[in-house]
RNA sequence: GGCGGAGUAGCUCAGUUGGUUAGAGCAAACGGCUCAUACCCGUUGUGUCGACAGUUCGAAUCUGUCCUCCGCUACCA
């Protein structure tokens, strides 16, 4: 059996769960969904990353321990993802023991390679901002008009070079190797805009990397030196295989390399440089593919926490339902491109999409089902009479095959719009035949051949959207009284059952 | 400053290697239908294709200049 392992980063638990989090680990979800669908060995991967200076002064802040607050905030995530129904197989935490163990056995491996040095690093820090500043961005900044004195970029406060001992990686070595590996994987990462950045970085020279702090204790000890923790970010990325136990895991020989990594476009570079730079000096293959999705906007403005814009995933999953979320998130951009979340435009999607289109098809269907044929699904005689039968048929068929193209190069909107293409050709099919044309004409074989066709085509598409929107595919496949039969083909294993028509799926939503 | 991307209908976008009247979805208007959630089906429109100049029989598509917006340019995550 072939197997998937896909991974959402692990979030920071020093804030609660957002839509830009709830994106990432709903996308994944699907994929990982929908690979299950198709027979994979699945290995759906999430976690959080509860080490570093912020999370530390959080708790201190809050006057409880770092450990218990970090328990908290898990707990908040646990539930967010519940209620979103997402579906992982793993979740692992950067303070969980068997984390550590592998981040430990991490760095003694790349020290005994030599990839590990001691040194001093010295840059410009900004204290307030605690954000550290390169020579070019002081230059260049519209800030630093007294060329002397360079001043934060971002809050135009004297900025401070410091100096500090730290162990540095040597990503420098590894530069051509990884232009190699770009070179030999040309889907190595994606999408393209974001591989020609990460390509012209690499291009103006690695510098090694510091992974070492002195100045916090909360994180994993360096072994033989815990005067120093391991830098977050070191520690982070390790999860991917720590969380399979690795590396003699049986988890680990079955699962990695990964198939996908995906993220947020803000965290590539770590994903696409440092990473594979870590994993080279290892020895350990690299990931097959690693995906960085765009930001979300909130009515046209960037979210932030102190625009206090931030949507909460979780309110608007209880306000229009957790499908049609989901739905939205995926339906509305493509994959790896920004986009803008709004309440009217969720709406439209609502009622255009998903009560006009898909809910009404399935009802309509069901009431014409019951109506001519107290509900029994007809088994025709040959439910290709006609050539709009052969096209819909055919579509159908061909749709399949689609989706699955445009699943796995993570083109979620692209496989939705052509889902959503045979919804729409399959309610001008019922215009065309008219149904309630041949019940009057007593065209009783047509009849029949035309409503076992809708019936059919809504059972596929019913599979082909659970991934997407799990609790809606099984409530349809229910009311087609087709729960047992996933078979992604077109066939005739309705035909004899009873369908049990609910209430409508999506009841218009008023603006 | 350097490198890269984008600017096409009211909105969101598609437009392969330059070739006949520039497309889709949504929104709007009108018509049809009645199985259906005021739903569905059909018809309809406006676009100096960012600006200017050039190459060409012919350019949204190639070249140059300019304007506007955005991303990346290393250690908070």
């Amino acid at each position: 059996m072939n197997k998937f392992y896909i991974t959402t980063p692990i979030y920071y638990v020093n804030d609660i769960p957002h839509i830009g989090h709830a994106y990432t680990t709903i996308a994944a979800d699907v994929l990982a969904r929908y690979k299950r669908l198709k027979g994979f060995d699945v290995y759906y991967l999430t976690g959080l990353d509860e080490h570093g200076q912020k999370i530390m002064e959080a708790a201190q802040a809050k006057g409880v321990e770092v450990q218990k607050h970090v328990d908290e905030m898990a707990e908040g995530f646990k539930k967010a993802w519940n209620k979103l129904e997402i579906k992982n197989d793993g979740f692992i935490r950067t303070t969980s023991e068997k984390h550590k163990k592998v981040v430990q056995e991490f760095f003694k491996k790349m020290m005994e390679k030599g990839d590990v040095y001691k040194g001093q690093y010295e840059g410009w820090y900004c204290i307030p901002c605690e954000s550290y500043w390169t020579e070019i961005h002081l230059k260049d900044s519209p800030k630093n008009k007294d060329k002397k004195k360079y001043v934060c970029p971002d809050c135009g406060r004297p900025v401070k070079k410091v100096k500090e001992d730290t162990y540095f990686f040597k990503l420098s070595k590894y530069q051509d190797q990884l232009l190699k590996h770009f070179e030999e994987n040309p889907d190595f990462l994606q999408p393209v805009s974001r591989k020609n950045e990460v390509l012209s970085f690499i291009k103006q020279g690695l510098k090694d990397l510091s992974i070492s702090r002195t100045s916090f204790t909360w994180g994993v000890p360096i072994p033989g030196d815990d005067k120093h923790v391991i830098y977050v970010w070191f520690d982070a990325l390790i999860n991917y295989v720590s969380a399979l136990d690795a590396f003699d895991g049986k988890n680990y020989k079955k699962y990695w390399p990964a198939d996908v990594h995906v993220m947020g476009k803000e965290i590539i570079r770590f994903h696409a440089v440092i990473w594979p730079i870590m994993l080279m000096s290892v020895g350990v293959p690299l990931p097959k593919k690693v995906f960085g999705h765009g930001w979300w906007t909130v009515e046209g403005k960037k979210m932030s926490k102190t625009t206090g814009n931030v949507v909460d995933p979780i309110a608007l999953a209880e306000e229009f339902g957790v499908d049609p979320v989901r739905y939205f998130l995926l339906r509305e951009v493509p994959f790896g491109v920004d986009g803008d979340f709004s309440r009217a435009s969720l709406i439209a999607r609502f009622n255009a999409d998903l009560a006009n289109d898909l809910g009404n098809l399935l009802h309509r269907t069901l009431t014409m089902c019951e109506k001519y044929f107290k509900g029994e699904i007809p088994n025709p005689k040959n439910h290709k009479f006609d050539d709009l039968s052969k096209e819909l048929v055919a579509l159908s068929e061909k749709t399949i095959d689609e989706v699955d193209k445009s699943m796995n190069a993570l083109a979620f909107s692209e496989a939705l719009s052509k889902i959503w293409k045979v919804i729409g050709v399959a309610n001008t099919y019922i215009e065309k035949e008219a149904p309630w044309k041949l019940a009057k004409a007593g065209e009783t074989e047509k009849l029949e051949a035309v409503i076992f066709n809708l019936l059919e085509v809504l059972r596929i598409t019913a599979i082909l959207i659970s991934p997407y929107m799990p609790s809606t595919g099984e409530k349809m496949l229910s009311e087609l009284k087709a729960s047992d039969i996933r078979e992604l083909s077109f066939g005739k294993k309705l035909a004899g059952k009873k369908v049990a028509k609910g209430q409508p799926l999506f009841p218009r939503l008023e603006k």
